[in-house]
DNA sequence: TCTGGGGTCCTAGGACCC
DNA sequence: TCTGGGGTCCTAGGACCC
């Protein structure tokens, strides 16, 4: 028989997570910015319908108009979005075990052998929608990638309600034909002009060219795309989330900065956090990158810079990738130029249980700093982030902090700033 | 004044080894 | 003086995703 894939997608999310709270915005135009209220990086459908997209242009350029329209604009809040994203998983994951969490906004779910699928994914989203309060669209199909488009056509036609199954479509040519070619799981920018140019603009099209010539011209995830929309699984449902293989910390900064000093509690903070997630997947890395840049749309000069360094035994504590990383930021400072970004990369990613013995050095797992960051993160798991936090990575907001203009309170996740009724 | 922050996978080509 | 060929590993870069 064959497999069945839902794709469950959370409507304009962050938007939507911002009106949860905020009865005065359930019909309203919402978007939300990006860190330093750069982009908009979500849109409520009111907004939409007035044209506004997500990263298209820098929010200073669209910011009269916006307030013009009446737009409640508000900076991004991932502290809240993460919280509410947990919970429509935990929802889901009620009516099957097989949900594989895709992004912060998305999962697929196997469907097993219900008599009506279309009636499930309806009852799925009605369920989300009372439980928590988000919009959810849900497509059906038999694999993936058909799938995604199957809920990007309940997204786009109205009718459909916020559910498609294109299982049980009579002509999913007829569909196919009807999609773009670019909007297409796995067809970027490169690959969909590519494509146009020979000849090939639509899903249905991509659905009968040739498979190696895809092969040739996309490499095997090209392949792959064509064999799916043929509705051949080549991505299958992942169960476990699994460990990130890389974690980078990068932030822009509010403000140009020059002092090396600067850079150095910039790259401590992003290095304590990537430490930080580093030991919540119960993982140790071998290697550590930092980057420096200066802002490429100022007319001045330009530098940006990479390093990056390999220990002999991995760890995950805290300090020595601190000392690290500052090491390495002498390597590659320039005094002169104005920086607008750092951050931090951790590579080279394995499991604690893989950590190896040391004949000369006790293995980072079994040593003394491994108690003292279990002790941190405890305390700044039951008393809030950064409870306890390295002197080095500042104690205090700097001019060059991150601009949020209007950042809604973290509702769910922080006591003192619980929504008060009444 | 002001332009985001995360991730994954694949491939070509060089280094290195036998 | 002549000067092979195959396999594997590593890395940078490019494509994609949200």
């Amino acid at each position: 028989m064959k497999q069945v894939f839902a794709l469950c997608d959370c409507d304009s999310f962050y938007a939507s997570c911002e009106k949860i709270f905020r009865p005065d915005l359930w019909h309203a135009p919402v978007v939300v910015l990006s860190n330093n209220d750069g982009f908009i990086i979500a849109a409520s459908k009111e907004a939409k319908a007035l044209g506004y997209k997500t990263i298209e242009k820098p929010y200073f350029q669209l910011e009269d108009q916006l307030k013009r329209d009446k737009v409640a604009i508000l900076s991004a809040n991932f502290e809240l979005y993460g919280d509410i994203s947990n919970r429509v998983f935990l929802v889901l994951s009620r009516f099957t075990p097989d949900i594989e969490v895709y992004s912060i906004d998305e999962c697929f779910l196997l469907l097993g052998a219900q008599k009506d699928n279309l009636e499930f994914a309806r009852l799925l989203r009605e369920t989300v929608w009372n439980w928590v309060g988000v919009p959810v669209s849900i497509g059906i199909g038999h694999t993936k990638t058909l799938a995604k488009v199957a809920t990007r056509w309940a997204k786009k036609h109205p009718e459909c309600k916020g559910v498609f199954d294109l299982t049980n479509h009579s002509d999913v040519d007829s569909v196919l034909d009807k999609v773009p070619v670019s909007d297409i799981w796995g067809v970027g920018r490169q690959y969909a002009s590519f494509l146009e140019q020979n000849n090939i603009s639509t899903a249905k099209q991509l659905k009968y060219s040739p498979i190696k010539w895809a092969k040739q011209h996309m490499t095997v995830m090209g392949q792959r795309t064509v064999e799916e929309l043929r509705g051949k699984p080549c991505f299958m449902l992942g169960h476990e989330p699994s460990a990130k293989k890389s974690i980078l910390r990068s932030r822009s900064f509010g403000r140009l900065v020059y002092r090396i000093e600067d850079l150095n509690e910039a790259l401590s903070a992003y290095t304590e956090r990537a430490c930080e997630q580093l030991r919540s997947q119960h993982s140790l890395t071998y290697g550590i990158q930092i980057f420096v840049t200066t802002n490429p749309h100022k007319n001045e000069p330009q530098y940006s810079n990479a390093v990056y360094s390999r220990l002999s035994m991995p760890t995950a504590n805290t300090s020595t990738m601190i000392k690290i990383a500052h090491h390495l930021l002498e390597k590659i400072y320039k005094p002169g130029y104005r920086y607008l970004k750092a951050g931090v990369i951790l590579f080279d990613i394995i499991d604690e249980s893989l950590s190896p013995n040391n004949l000369f050095k006790t293995p980072y797992h079994l040593s003394k700093e491994y108690d003292l960051m279990k002790t941190v993160d405890r305390i700044n798991n039951n008393y809030g982030p950064r409870t306890v936090t390295m002197a080095s990575s500042g104690l205090e907001a700097k001019p060059w902090s991150m601009r949020q203009s209007s950042r809604s309170p973290r509702y769910t996740t922080r006591l003192s700033e619980l929504r008060e009724v009444g």
